[in-house]
DNA sequence: AAACCATGACTGAGCGCTCGTTCAAGCTCC
DNA sequence: GGAGCTTGAACGAGCGCTCAGTCATGGTTT
């Protein structure tokens, strides 16, 4: 029936509405719905996968899928939030590893990059989806995606003037940080290139040496 | 080697079919399309724009409009690479006033990023909307997706041990060439962020920096 | 010059179909 | 018995695309 892998810390999702009454059931049959859908969304893309594959694939009626989730664009939020969710804790638990305090930027940077390796085909189903979004959730998702990015401007900007770092200003800090976010997820959004010509493990020297300034 | 001379003139597309005889008319009757296509995509997504709707903003009939392109995704494919195509020569315009020779390599930077900045939609577009070709076009698009890259890695391999250059290898030239394409694009497809917090000018300013190790 | 014809660009109603969504009816368990 | 949950046939809006037909143009014949 329902072999299901990792539980994620239970967030209440009010915000999507459902006609189940007891709230448990609606988490518990929400997973299996979001776990199916990312699946089908990586393979044919978001306009593609029906509702029907989509109720299919959970063992569910359409009509039952309808009772859960209050259309196919609610969906769409549920599996990008859940998908941040995923990388952020991802990237936090690898980072908790790492003693931040210390001059470990490159580590940091390399604990990112093979969170991005691992999670390559959602990363790239979320920069393909985002667009559909409504504007409401739209604006929800990109905030999720500061919030990502705001882990590495915390490292950043907690070594900026210690020991040898420059001690640097909020803008740089702050873009440096966005550079470091899109340079992993550049591993993903152009794997077309990128996997033919390097190993993740090249790919994160080189990508560290360039971010350290140690190439020119 | 200095000057790679491959540019390919916007000639008649034998690739896509088309009903037409005069193949004159063709071209610009498609110009026409085309050019009213990117409008819409740009505005409403590629989804969302329907065929009537192209039909209408171009002085066409939907019947007379499938008579100079067999699809919807024959058409989107003209309007990738005519993007493509504007993005390519407006680079290699801009590079052409720089004198490549010596090491400029920040003025190279400037010129891209600032073409980035005034074809924003047009690069957005091309992220959202790569996905929906069929195979064959988007082998295409990607190689040239690759050929703006190349433009990067060719400047980059030319100053490469010249002057007080280090020399570098080829897979770090590549890497760092595909940064400095992604770096330019991420001004539009994180706009959203970017500039609320940056003008193009800082923008330039910092990333200038970043890329050639100025900041650590 | 008038009448005729050939060509091919252009038109738009409509076909066939898909897909998101609904709802009346049925099932299950307290 | 009724609240909670499930079901899948039915709905209808909307889509890409077609095709029988119109019309302007320019060449040919009388």
């Amino acid at each position: 029936m329902g072999k299901i892998k990792k539980i994620k810390p239970p967030t209440t999702d009010a915000e999507v509405p459902t006609q189940i009454k007891n709230p448990e059931l609606v988490r518990e049959r929400r997973r299996q719905i979001i776990d199916s859908t990312v699946k089908l969304f990586i393979e044919h893309g978001y306009h593609k996968t029906t509702t029907r594959m989509i109720a299919k694939a959970s063992n569910f009626s359409i009509g039952s899928l309808y009772e859960y989730v209050s259309s196919k664009e609610d969906l769409l939020y549920l599996v990008c939030k859940t998908i941040h969710e995923e990388v952020q804790t991802a990237v936090e638990k690898a980072l908790s590893n790492t003693d931040k305090g210390r001059e470990k930027l490159a580590e940091v940077i390399r604990q990112y990059f093979y969170v991005c390796h691992k999670m390559g085909n959602h990363i790239l189903l979320m920069y393909q989806v985002t667009q559909f979004l409504p504007e409401k959730w739209k604006v929800r998702v990109l905030v999720n995606e500061l919030n990502i990015t705001d882990i590495f401007i915390n490292a950043l900007s907690s070594l900026s003037g210690k020991n040898k770092f420059p001690s640097l200003d909020d803008k740089t800090v702050n873009l440096v940080g966005h550079n470091i976010s899109v340079l992993g997820q550049m591993w993903a959004f152009r794997r077309w290139h990128m996997q033919k010509n390097f190993s993740i493990e090249e790919y994160t020297k080189i990508q560290t040496d360039f971010i350290l300034g140690l190439i020119f």
